[in-house]
DNA sequence: CGGGCGGCCTGGAGGC
DNA sequence: TGCCTCCAGGCCGCCC
């Protein structure tokens, strides 16, 4: 569910109530996650350490440890990272579960099981494999129109997919990728060969300006996502095509469509989108 | 090499 | 009510 908005939202969340906690043991009820969870390397990586930190890098939320050791936490399609009090049941798909100090504890439950709950050393945190070739971060200045531009040279295919490829720019997902085009004015299956710098600027500028205004809004609910409290959130109601398909577009009044690319809905206005 | 697609899972929604 | 099919926000690996 979650993309960058949704982990950073969480981070936030999370960040007040983890700092300076000290994880008690962990427990490990179900290591088939999208990569198994080396419970061993989980426990002695945790067991004892106080959270320094709480970092993002792309969809990856980051918990450092004292003592070298970060956790990363992917959410797949479906996961929830939340505070729970430590004698709270064990809810059905709660795969990961940390005891903290001060009687509760962070559970990972994660029903379609695409999440990724593991331990790594900090030093050199972000060369590991999986951030190694991942693009700019757009909440620190990664993504303008000379980024995509550039990236976009030499390069074919729509611009749809181009948005949501990590290696070009991170944290966009099926629904914003949706919503920046729409705010753009650029047709999803639009050719990234054909698109002028100045809309390049734009895209960058709408998108940008997307993620910052869902993650004022708590991020996007649909079905899973909640903050580290459980809470929902609300941008979903500021959708302006993500999953409205033959409703009215509030610009122009046309009926939004829905067509797939890559295997994945896509949504626009047929009006406003060139 | 880059782009596209299937597969990984479970659950919820909708059709019959 | 139940059964069946389809679909879902991410990512990886295989294929062309």
């Amino acid at each position: 569910m979650p993309e960058l908005p949704e982990i950073e939202v969480l981070r936030r969340s999370l960040a007040p109530r983890l700092l300076g906690r000290t994880i008690v043991d962990v427990t490990v009820a179900n290591t088939a996650l999208r990569e198994p969870v080396d419970e061993p390397n989980l426990r002695s990586a945790v067991r004892g350490r106080r959270v320094t930190g709480l970092g993002r890098r792309a969809k990856y939320l980051l918990i450092d440890l004292e003592g070298d050791s970060s956790l990363v936490v992917h959410l797949g399609m479906s996961g929830r990272l939340t505070l729970a009090a430590a004698d709270e049941p064990i809810e059905k798909h709660e795969h990961v579960s940390f005891l903290l100090d001060e009687g509760d504890r962070l559970r990972f439950r994660d029903p379609r099981r695409f999440g990724l709950v593991l331990a790594l050393a900090t030093e050199g945190l972000l060369e590991d494999r999986h951030f190694g070739g991942l693009g700019p971060e757009p909440l620190v200045g990664g993504l303008t129109g000379e980024v995509l531009a550039r990236a976009a040279s030499g390069r074919r295919g729509p611009v749809k997919n181009f948005l949501m490829d990590g290696r070009v720019v991170v944290g966009i997902g099926n629904i914003y990728a949706c919503e920046a085009l729409y705010r753009a004015g650029v047709h999803p299956t639009r050719s990234v060969a054909r698109i002028a710098r100045a809309r390049w600027d734009l895209l960058a500028r709408e998108a940008c300006a997307t993620l910052e205004e869902a993650i004022a809004e708590g991020g996007t609910t649909l079905n899973d996502f909640a903050d580290g409290e459980g809470n929902s959130g609300y941008f979903q109601v500021s959708l302006a095509v993500y999953d409205r398909e033959g409703e009215a577009c509030r610009r122009c009044g046309k009926a939004l469509r829905r067509i797939v690319q890559s295997g994945r809905s896509t949504f626009y206005c047929a009006g406003c989108q060139r």
